[in-house]
DNA sequence: GAACTCACG
DNA sequence: ACGTACGTGAGTTCA
């Protein structure tokens, strides 16, 4: 095809590609909130253009901002043509920074298009006897096709490029290179806004162009022509040539063409690898470190190693274990039957890896009786200062904690890592992390659905526990660059033993108390049923929200308060609202009430609870949740009822786990109002925790401007939900639909406090304005949440962005200090030989069941460790309660 | 699997 | 002119 004795040049119309990249790829954004989507498809076209073709010369053209001397031949030129975009137009700057680190010059001049640049650096290009290859999308640049010039015109999306010569252009369009101008004159191009002659188009032109060759020849027969045809060329003979002026190449741009500037050659690697990590071109970066690290082998190995081997015998780990040295790193990664407690089903597949690249996988079951010895094997590792890398380590402490064993110390949680990394991103599942960090291929999702397979999945895991030491490596140094390292080594690995203990102790249920209930529930449940059938004058599905709209809205009347995405709302408070009109619905509210009781608490739970232990256990997710705060499920004991005093009846059933035993809960108070008086360090708000006022009261005595001791009831309540919404990001719309009041009257209420609270309000600038700068906010113990969307275009997108900045620094630092109390208080524990045991953490509560004569000693105790977590510019206050059952707890 | 509803902090 | 309180998990229905 191509001379290879000739050097070659490749010439790329940089606003061409950058177009093409970002209309064919969704608004991918890095982390900060950067859109990237046209630089990565831009790069990865031009990565792959360059192995591709592997020339001797690379340039790059781009159109210059202003306009051109276009503009001047026809002010129209262009004007038609939308502005590009905000999100293309921001990673113009980062094109040109991918290319200088490519060590690819860029030519953009003023007063001339793109176009004309790489129309005369082709020409000198040839002049030298040097193959030129021109990249654009653009057909325009067809007309430079001709001895030692060929085209690669982009296709479809980013994927696929197709080289043009003289004899491609003259097959699929029937034009010779010097035809093309005048073709594109003749048709027009109203993105260009090239007006062309009417009447003419596509077709038309080109049968013109086929039978005479050149305009000029067209007007010379112009009478052989058709009647309309003819006038229409005659009429728009101006237009015509200013539009083939205006498709003409320049071909005398003033350019130097330095060739030494142009020689392509090695990127500047560090400077590149750094550009795609901050980008977070995740397989690009891992493509070039391939490319640098085994240079001339040509392949592109994102492939998994797959050098596995499997381990027959205890013996055989044993020896594997042994030729560590202290201070070295196992890789161990596991799975385990489906059941639960998850923690206590058997292990079905154990892998680990000494090295990088090098898996080992085993069956501990199929060791029978020697299965044991495989877990000492592993727990020998902490005598030998071995350290454990795995992913999710919460589940190694139960392993050795069901086998009786210590397990090893100073290890590495890749899951914790990559959850402090970015809390925001949806799952940590290890497949996925390998595929977005490293760019492996990891094939997701193979092995969710089908049945399980241990010589499948044996050497997979293995495979993935050979990756882990790439991915420990990545997210070190992620995590060093975000000063990250000491809230994962210090808080949330050593809190992961804390909560495996949680979860294992699991929390006593009084299960005859239980069944009453759910009896008792089933009763009125069917009670209601009925009353609420008669009330319809039909029978119909009542947990359906759609059949009941049915109902409520077309058959009864009743008027339709609110809609939702689909349809009538017919939540509790639109039913609230129609109480006053209709019997149904209040029915219909005590209903769902129960409903809710009967199906999450009562049955839900029953059906959980181990019959033998008379137990329930949860599991305390540690990377669930965006802001730093735990979550629990299955069941979740996080959301047990408390505001109502039905549900409330539920807690009854929580209990301790022996006579003589009782339950201790210890709450902060006001955490969130006092981190948010440390962080703005508003002063009416810091001497109202100073003083211990009653921070609502304050709040209600700020705002409507009165003394402390004439706030009446309704007052305080209204600012006690000022105060929430101004922890929330507040809104006056929020604020209106929560108190039911109008909008303006929520607005004034707002108004008026961030006109007595200043404080507040600057802060709550500046920390809108940091996250705007930064594209992320930080809690106290410096947790990170990246919001992306904060100069989203899109208001609402950036509202939401917004009142995220606002409410994670205060949410997430109220985490981390219980977090860290968790920590302090189960180390005092376990030290003080004490037989209390924490249960749960609701967010700013923690519940023990302990001894009761524990509890003059061990209740000051945690409130101290509580209150003296870390030491904020106001005090932390924490209530303490105890009793005999979660319901019936006394302040002590 | 998405949408709705509702339990908690 | 937009369309909203922040953070979760679970049960149900319905396409």
């Amino acid at each position: 095809m191509t001379n290879s004795s000739k050097e070659k040049f490749v010439i790329i119309d940089g606003n061409s590609l950058l177009y093409r990249a970002f209309y064919a790829l969704p608004l991918l954004q890095n982390r900060r909130g950067e859109h990237t989507n046209a630089v990565y498809g831009f790069t990865n076209m031009l990565m792959k253009l360059l192995e591709e073709e592997d020339p001797d010369y690379v340039a790059v053209a781009f159109d210059p901002p202003k306009p051109t001397f276009r503009s001047r031949i026809d002010k129209s030129y262009k004007a038609q043509r939308e502005k590009a975009p905000p999100e293309l137009g921001e990673q113009i700057l980062r094109t040109h920074q991918v290319l200088k680190a490519m060590g690819i010059p860029v030519f953009e001049i003023d007063d001339f298009e793109a176009d004309d640049v790489i129309g005369t650096l082709a020409d000198r290009v040839t002049e030298k006897d040097c193959e030129v290859t021109v990249v654009s999308g653009d057909a325009d640049l067809l007309q430079m096709l001709g001895d030692g010039v060929t085209v690669m015109m982009t296709k479809k999306g980013i994927s696929r490029m197709e080289r043009y010569d003289r004899d491609r252009l003259k097959e699929e369009m029937g034009l010779e290179p010097e035809q093309v101008i005048d073709y594109k004159a003749l048709k027009g191009d109203a993105s260009d806004n090239i007006p062309g002659v009417p009447g003419i188009g596509e077709k038309t032109a080109r049968s013109l162009i086929e039978e005479y060759g050149s305009l000029e020849n067209i007007y010379d027969n112009i009478d052989r022509l058709k009647k309309k045809t003819a006038a229409n060329l005659q009429e728009y003979r101006d237009q015509l040539y200013t539009g083939r002026e205006l498709v003409t190449l320049r071909l005398d741009v003033p350019i130097e063409l330095d060739w030494e500037q142009c020689r392509f050659g090695k990127p500047d690697y560090e400077q590149l690898l750094a550009l795609f990590n901050e980008l977070e071109f995740k397989s690009l970066a891992n493509r070039l470190k391939k490319a640098n690290s085994d240079q001339g082998a040509e392949t592109e190995n994102n492939e998994l190693c797959s050098r596995a081997e499997q381990l027959e015998t205890p013996e055989q780990l044993t020896a594997l274990l042994n030729n560590l040295k202290a201070g070295a790193t196992l890789a161990v990664l596991f799975e385990r039957e489906g059941g639960r407690p998850c923690w206590r089903q058997p292990v079905r597949l154990l892998a680990l890896a000494l090295e990088e690249g090098k898996g080992y996988y085993l069956d501990p079951a199929a060791m029978g009786e020697r299965e044991k010895e495989i877990w000492e094997g592993l727990a020998g590792c902490r005598e030998r200062k071995i350290k454990f890398l795995g992913h999710d380590l919460k589940q190694y402490y139960h392993l050795f904690n069901e086998h009786d064993l210590s397990p090893p110390e100073g290890a590495f949680d890749t899951e914790l890592a990559a959850y402090l990394n970015d809390p925001a991103r949806g799952g940590y599942d290890l497949p996925v992390l390998l595929q977005f960090y490293l760019g492996l291929d990891t094939d997701q999702g193979s092995s969710k659905k089908e049945a399980f397979d241990f010589q499948r999945r044996g050497p997979e895991l293995a495979a993935w526990a050979g990756a882990l030491f790439g991915l420990r490596d990545y997210l070190q140094e992620e995590l060093e660059e975000q000063e990250l390292l000491s809230l994962l080594h210090e808080l949330e690995m050593p809190l992961a033993a804390v909560l495996c203990r949680m979860e294992r102790r699991g929390i006593t249920i009084d299960m005859d108390y239980l069944r009453d209930l759910s009896a008792e529930i089933c009763n009125r449940l069917e009670e209601l049923e009925g009353t609420i059938y008669s009330l319809a004058g039909e029978q119909f599905n009542l947990n359906s929200p759609q059949q009941l709209s049915r109902i409520l809205f077309d058959k009864l009347q009743l008027p339709e308060i609110r809609k939702t995405k689909t349809g009538r709302s017919t939540d509790a408070r639109v039913l609230e609202e129609l109480s006053y009109q209709h019997e149904i619905a209040a029915q219909l509210l005590h209903y769902r009430q129960l409903s809710k009781l009967e199906g999450t608490y009562l049955s839900g739970l029953i059906d959980l609870v181990d019959e033998q232990e008379r137990k329930l256990y949860t599991n305390f997710n540690q990377t669930a949740t965006a802001t730093g705060r735990l979550s629990s499920s299955d069941p979740n004991l996080q959301n047990i009822p408390v505001r109502l005093e039905e549900g409330r009846r539920i807690r009854k059933a929580f209990i301790p786990s022996d006579k003589g035993k009782i339950l201790f809960a210890a709450d902060y108070s006001q955490v969130e109002l006092r981190i948010l008086a440390h962080l703005s360090q508003d002063p009416i708000l810091v001497e109202a925790f100073e003083t211990c006022q009653d921070i609502h009261r304050r709040t209600a005595a700020e705002v409507n401007n009165v003394a402390l001791d004439q706030v009446t009831a309704s007052m305080r309540e209204k600012a006690k939900a000022v105060n929430f919404g101004i922890i929330y990001g507040s809104s006056d719309y929020g604020l209106a639909q929560n108190l039911k009041i109008p909008r303006s009257e929520a607005k004034s209420y707002i108004d008026s406090y961030f006109d007595r609270y200043s404080g507040v309000k600057k802060y709550m600038e500046d920390i809108i304005g940091q996250a705007r700068e930064k594209g992320y906010v930080t809690t106290i113990f410096n947790r990170r949440r990246y919001l992306p969307e904060i100069n989203s275009s899109n208001h609402n997108l950036r509202s939401f962005a917004e009142r995220m900045a606002l409410n994670t620094p205060i949410q997430g630092s109220a985490a981390d200090i219980i977090k860290l109390a968790m920590l302090k208080i189960d180390q005092i524990i376990k030290e003080g030989g004490f037989k209390a045991a924490m249960l749960l953490q609701i967010h700013d509560e923690l519940l023990f069941e302990i001894e009761e004569d524990e509890l003059n000693f061990f209740a000051p105790m945690i409130q101290r460790e509580m209150e003296q977590a870390h030491s904020l510019s106001v005090p932390l206050q924490v209530d303490l309660k105890w009793g005999h059952s979660w319901e019936e707890l006394k302040q002590l």
